[in-house]
DNA sequence: TTCTGTGCAAATCTTTTGCATGGCA
DNA sequence: TGCCATGCAAAAGATTTGCACAGAA
């Protein structure tokens, strides 16, 4: 993988010790929350504050340096239902059930066999699409 | 569908007035956020509360009567990367990667051509089976 | 030297909790 | 009637913003 400098390079955000410390965080972990963050980079980095990790971290999302895993859109609540997959417009936030395909079952449950599943599939709908 | 009342009754939650009509806004709606569901039901019952959405909510949630559709973890981020999956285990919120399956890639294409896909797995992890 | 990033504190937003009252069974 | 649910207000938690100072280019 390219160096953590090297990111920030070809983004547009300066190289500040924080961000290089964020990065590697997240190279180390593989994926972190905020608090895991802020947690393990305040022992190297006593003075570091929480608020520079949140902009950091909508820099970095901005510049596509880094992806939030957990899309944070609002939660929603449906009633109970069959088991069925959600389509969710990454711009509207809408969601539309989609059915929830035998093939997918199928290849689900070879890699993670008798396992709950749930299935998002995460794009970006007809009436978004085009307005970019 | 089973009535709003008859959801209720087969569990172990009293009927109200409030409770049919959260019941009643995410069956009209599919979908509902809970600021959503107190906008539109202050409109027919301007003394309700947030508090009570919340409440009722999460007690329709335990109860199994209703659904979160984007599982409320912390969101998480990664270094952006290759296209791939997550599983995301619903007791500990451990992520990991997993191979994004060209056969679930093509069966998601044949619904969403063109679309851009992310894919999350929610299940539970080989940790944490077996202690439930 | 310039301009962006940092850290603090305050502001804002979201969600939960405690408690007195009201209403379902 | 007994007990759970409601509504309010306060508390707690999460995220954003403003501003003065520090540090990267």
């Amino acid at each position: 993988m390219k160096s953590y400098k090297m990111l920030l390079e070809e983004s547009n955000l300066k190289i500040t010790p924080q961000r290089l410390a964020i990065l590697k965080e997240l190279d180390k972990k593989g994926h972190a929350s905020i608090e895991e963050i802020y947690e393990n980079i305040k022992e190297m980095f006593p003075s570091i504050s929480l608020a520079t990790i949140y902009k950091n971290i909508n820099a970095l999302k901005e510049e596509n340096v880094i992806n939030e895993v957990c899309l944070h859109q609002k939660p929603k609540f449906e009633i109970t239902k069959e088991p069925h997959a959600h389509f969710i417009c990454k711009k509207c936030g809408k969601i539309e059930d989609v059915e929830f395909s035998k093939v997918i079952d199928k290849e689900i449950e070879k890699y993670y066999p008798n396992s709950q599943k749930e299935l998002y599939i995460y794009g970006i709908c007809k009436d978004c699409s085009g307005n970019s």
